[in-house]
DNA sequence: ATAAACCTTATAGCTAGATCTTAGGTCAAG
DNA sequence: CTTGACCTAAGATCTAGCTATAAGGTTTAT
């Protein structure tokens, strides 16, 4: 069981994020102690480290609640419902996949070009270095 | 040349928000007309369309505006401090690869599970199915 | 030549997400 | 048995990134 401030520090946050997380829905602590404090488990914690990492690869606290509430049943109704909200978040993700790998590639052109790569000259910006990207992009049927 | 309302009608976003790029130092158009409106060329489109693209994979402004003063220059002393910035958004951006591409095997599983995988019972909320992720790496040495 | 649709600057307001402030109550160590 | 680190709730404040308003000048079509 952590404390607020045992689990804040674990997850190099500030305890008043844990709060604003709980208000907005996002991670209640599992029980409170005799006297009010918050007490979260490790299953908390990992609910934390959840929201922390989509956080981190762009997705809104908004988007997170509905990741955390998806619950695949299929005896329920629900179930295509589920599927289309996975799938809509799925292909969210492919988009940003395939633009970073873009990203990827022109940074690591601009990495090389910079201390003695063959291509010095040619890719000296970021947006050079993108264009040129499609330009070697190879045609696979 | 663009005027600003047909430059933001035809990348979908706000008057106001080129002014406020304009503000921020992340994109100044080329020149002005006579009587003061603001003119922007094809060039200056392909850089709103790279800030646009970059926000959309959680670079901030601030990183935007980093990005697009990168000048690889070989004959610079300053090719260090560049390649160091580029090294540091490229590690960024391989992280927020790895990180995605968990996201999207197990988004994958919970939309295979949802309407009739295999698996359906086992991975029934996006916890569970990182978890699964991690018990299925394969060990490749 | 005048209305409608555009543009200008400057400044205020909005939402998301987080952090800080106030006024207290709790708890472990000396 | 008190000091200092921790906790509580409620509400104010802050930053990023827009978005809207006000007061006026420009362009284009009729």
């Amino acid at each position: 069981m952590y404390r607020i401030g045992e689990l804040a520090k674990a997850c190099d946050i500030n305890n008043d994020t844990l709060r604003f997380y709980e208000k907005n829905a996002l991670l209640t602590p599992s029980s409170r102690s005799e006297s009010g404090y918050r007490l979260y488990t490790e299953k908390d914690k990992n609910i934390l480290q959840f929201i922390l990492r989509a956080k981190g690869v762009g997705f809104t606290l908004a988007e997170v609640r509905e990741l955390l509430s998806i619950e695949v049943n299929k005896a329920d109704n629900a179930c295509a419902d589920v599927k289309t909200l996975v799938d809509i978040k799925l292909a969210d993700v492919e988009r940003k996949l395939a633009e970073l790998a873009r990203f990827q590639m022109s940074l690591k052109r601009l990495s090389d070009a910079c201390c003695g790569g063959k291509e010095s000259a040619e890719h000296c910006t970021i947006l050079e270095a993108l264009e040129s990207n499609t330009d070697n992009v190879r045609h696979e049927t």
